[in-house]
DNA sequence: TCGGTGACCAGTAATCGTTCCTATTCGCGA
DNA sequence: TCGCGAATAGGAACGATTACTGGTCACCGA
């Protein structure tokens, strides 16, 4: 299931070239910590709490390699810094539109979609996914 | 279809409070022009050739109130800029990794997806798109 | 264990898309 | 025609991210 263990990892980095450096293995004790789906500097400020002398573009860059490895995932939201994610799995995140919160959306299958896109245009298709936003029950309680 | 036309445009302006100005006409007519999904960029580079005076933050302007007022459809990747499109009926476009370009993917039907994701999560949901990134038939031969 | 070397990092500047600000102009309604 | 709120031009500011650069570190091999 989601949870990548330090064996794999360490094994990731090996095959991969990239080095398992102090500031990365942070990035990813800081995720962890987080227990969300953080941003960018959501991270950085975790990181910093720890080790005061970290670079934010260092943790920009290691964001980018942790997923690059599949060690994290990445997703967009339109208005919103991209959110760092520990669950690799294929799932579904909403965002709210009045906090900002992004919670995960368990038990939704997406089917043959990437297949019927496939099958529907003349272009090699990558990559799809299915932005969803609305308003977490909080907000929706504030009005 | 996706034809909106002058009549209705002029309804829809005076409906909503916002006037039917020549800056936000001449947005309008680009859109047409362009024939595609073009970014607020190229609207500007165009508007400019007929009207040198216009300023990029008055397009911009013009086309948030015409994609409020449901004239325009606005959507987003997460590697360009957002791009307005003249079809607003509910369909699908990709977006080419090689050169940006964006095309319709017609016939895909989404069925009850929104519906499935509204009885997963207690969020109240407001919007589910689905971006679909991938290579142009050029780019892949181009490989 | 101890360098040597290439990858990495801190600090900072730069970029990009977009929004904000303000003085001026426009255009509709009385 | 006049008055006034809405819209615009021009440019500054902003937030997220990337690029650059000189110093530092991890790791492989002797
Ligand atoms: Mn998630
Ligand atoms: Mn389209
Ligand atoms: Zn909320
Ligand atoms: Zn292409």
């Amino acid at each position: 299931m989601g949870g990548t263990q330090e064996r794999d990892i360490r094994e990731r980095f090996r095959r991969s070239g990239y080095t398992l450096t102090s500031q990365r293995k942070a990035v990813l004790e800081a995720l962890g910590e987080s227990r969300g789906h953080p941003s960018a500097e959501d991270v950085y400020l975790l990181v910093k709490k720890k080790n005061p002398r970290v670079a934010l573009g260092t943790v920009y860059q290691a964001l980018s390699v942790l997923e690059e490895i599949g060690v994290i995932g990445a997703k967009h939201w339109s208005e919103s810094p991209t959110r760092y994610d520990l669950n690799v799995d294929p799932h579904l995140d909403i965002r709210c539109l009045g906090c900002g919160e992004v919670s995960e959306i368990p038990g939704v299958d997406l089917g043959d979609l990437e297949d019927r896109l496939r099958g529907a245009t003349p272009y090699e298709v990558t990559r799809a996914a299915v932005v969803v936003e609305g308003l977490c029950p909080a907000c929706r309680a504030a009005g």
